[in-house]
DNA sequence: ACTAAATAAATGTATATACAAATAAAATAC
DNA sequence: GTATTTTATTTGTATATACATTTATTTAGT
């Protein structure tokens, strides 16, 4: 996923047609996905952080100055077979995050973002506007109607 | 990616709007690329193999009888940053491929797809036809403009 | 031809993923 | 109230990823 000088537009040089659109669409989609999640991890790695760290980062502000166990952590992310106690073990190293024990049940930890994430959150959401990755000639409502087939796709 | 029994439609618990639809459209392609490689996952589990091996083994598929050197398979994967090395290790200890010294240069490879490996992807392209995976209501025009765009997106 | 630069593949390594299993606490059953 | 089941999290482990480095070979420069 790390590899991103590459040219994704001649991306696995196919040379026979597609089956179907709809074949094409999986690997497209597939295709699209590590483009992107490359291009977050370059953006992220000035700030030593993974795409997975800044989502769950971005998770727990949402919450701020509350708190989420580590459980509902995992119901909101993206990619939730990743492990949700050792992505919170590297942010507590970097002192983004705090963990404690729930009060009410002892099984359960309260995990709350810190000041530091904070900072570091509207850190990169500036360096992030400044770039404005979105391609010209994309407009809200193509997004609108693939966001909606994409769920569809899903269904 | 192999936790599957998820239902994503109440993925990510986003309770507040996204601040666009282009936003969200990020968040959803990486969303369903992961739910797409689940469900190869599961389907390919069955016959031993990896998403990423069977994808290897289907581009040389395309070249039987011919071989395709290591770094032709690499051009041709969707996810580049893996080692098809180590892939082809995994496929040549089950017999699916055969790999040779090149002649003409001693540095590379010929990798070729064995009759036991042909059989392999018939086998599972049965069993993936028979099950249809195309969501009812799906269309090739919807496809086909997908495509399109997702291409725009990383241009 | 001899050296330097480039290329193809393999190997090393730290981290991440995809689970399974363990641990511990709470809820439920009887 | 004790035993059983369920739930929340942590830990273990085999494999995969994301590179960097190494090795072997070929190509280009002089």
């Amino acid at each position: 996923m790390y590899i991103c000088a590459m040219k994704l537009e001649e991306a696995i040089k196919q040379t026979k047609p597609f089956s179907s659109e709809i074949q094409k669409l999986f690997i497209n989609i597939q295709l699209t996905a590590s483009h992107l999640n490359c291009m977050m991890s370059q953006r992220l790695k000035p700030f030593d952080l993974s795409p997975q760290q800044f989502n769950v980062l971005r998770i727990l502000k949402g919450k701020h100055p509350d708190s989420y166990s580590n459980q509902e952590i995992t119901e909101r992310m993206i990619d939730k077979s990743s492990n949700a106690t050792r992505i919170a073990d590297k942010l507590l190293e970097k002192k983004l995050i705090t963990r404690t024990a729930n009060k009410a049940d002892r099984r359960a930890v309260d995990i709350r973002i810190t000041a530091k994430g904070l900072a570091l959150l509207d850190e990169i959401s500036e360096q992030l506007k400044r770039e404005q990755f979105v391609p010209a000639g994309y407009n809200e409502e193509k997004a609108r109607l693939m966001n909606e087939w994409l769920d569809e796709l899903r269904g």
